[in-house]
DNA sequence: GATATAATTTAGCCATGACTAAAAACTACG
DNA sequence: CGTAGTTTTTAGTCATGGCTAAATTATATC
């Protein structure tokens, strides 16, 4: 398991530690406080095994811990939350672009995957993939160094009416609802035609392809839109 | 982690236990025994680990194991060897095919890809494949349903001077030798001549491509030929 | 067939990373 | 500003799969 962590590292890390994280890194991204219950319910495991792990993570200088405190990653830590997240999205894009995986599949396989990627596959893949700048959800991909980009858009539910745009991110991974997404053309880069937002969080009715579809409003939400003029 | 395994097996199988059923499947098709510290010496682990680990598969009934005597393989532990090894292999051709990964380093990078290899990926890579019946170093995929060919040829040492050969097979995954052979232009399916076999385990004088080179006898036994005017 | 040597197994230890249950510490409200 | 309720931490358990050291069993030789 070649891997490609800033030197500062000593003790190699585990799936779990790389889990850990990659979810608090999520977290901090939210903008959200990351508090103990935050991180293990995102992770999925008990609070009290949350409360572990990171002091385990604070002492190798990954998070910064005191307790009842939020969780906070430090440079290394982020450094090595955004090595995974890379591979992780490479994966992602991979497999969906060279293998047909359709994007509601891709996140699932990756996130196993994502753990055992040596640098030299990694470096092959973005290699074959032309250094690609995002995933096949629209979510940026951290650059080998650790940089990541802002990507643009604003949600369709927020956007102006009778406007055609292009749906540039869709901040969701649940895997049915980016089938059901799919399933009505909503895939990344598509273009939409935006014809009316319904008040008090009402369904927004979008065209895409020739078809006229009604949105839940949570959902409209997630979808990360463009003016379609633009560039 | 999607595995395939015979429905018979209750519990789920961690890599661990798949490494060893993978070496107990492997030690096997050698012929010889697999004797306790033929296991532990493979697989690189003491010999307490592995009688501890022999215990644990045959009370999921995955070998066959009598105290002091030598491990087999059930039915059902063939089926599970069979299917890491069939991810493995395409993982391997996968890799060498598809990033341009070479023939030297693919084992080891399928080596920790193979335990998270889903149904679904498995599929998707033979397809892309073609359905592929050898891997880079010509050693046989397992099909789906477990079964698996013989690979017919001999070693190079032992065939008769004066006459070309096809190189079918390579028995051995260590890097530095693939990477040696692979140098001097021994790929799978290139054509060599054997120009003369020196007698008491000599070098192996063979031309490859229009130039000539000396084998090291042992390592003119792991190359297996067939005769290239044979179709 | 006794005994030396080699192979195998047993017994017990350790780290990991989950868990539950109980204690402690924060927060917020009356 | 004290107490109820929530969050977090602590303490201790468990399974996993390595390990070492010691006991046992097989084997092989005289």
């Amino acid at each position: 398991m070649t891997k490609n962590y800033a030197s500062e590292i000593s003790s190699p890390l585990s799936s779990s530690h790389e889990d850990y994280l990659k979810a608090i890194y999520i977290l901090e991204t939210r903008g959200e406080q990351v508090t103990n219950s935050a991180l293990s319910e995102y992770i999925g495991f008990t609070p009290a095994s949350a409360t572990n792990m990171v002091k385990k993570l604070a002492q190798m200088d990954l998070v910064i811990y005191r307790p009842h405190q939020a969780v906070a990653l430090t440079p290394t830590g982020r450094r090595v939350a955004l090595e995974i997240l890379r591979h992780h999205r490479l994966l992602e894009l991979f497999l969906h672009k060279t293998l047909d995986i359709p994007w509601d599949k891709v996140h699932e396989e990756a996130e196993r995957l994502e753990h055992v990627l040596s640098e030299a596959l990694e470096d092959a893949i973005a290699a074959s993939l032309g250094y690609p700048k995002v995933d096949p959800h629209g979510d940026p991909i951290p650059s080998k160094n650790g940089e990541i980009s802002h990507t643009p858009g604003l949600p369709l539910s927020q956007s102006e009416a009778g406007r055609a745009y292009r749906l540039v991110r869709v901040l969701s991974q649940e895997r049915e609802r980016l089938a059901y997404l799919g399933k009505l053309g909503l895939h990344l880069n598509v273009e939409v035609f935006l014809h009316e937002q319904a008040p008090f969080d009402g369904p927004v009715l979008v065209e895409v392809a020739g078809e006229e579809h009604a949105l839940a409003a949570d959902m409209a939400a997630l979808l990360q839109v463009v003016p379609a003029s633009a560039e």
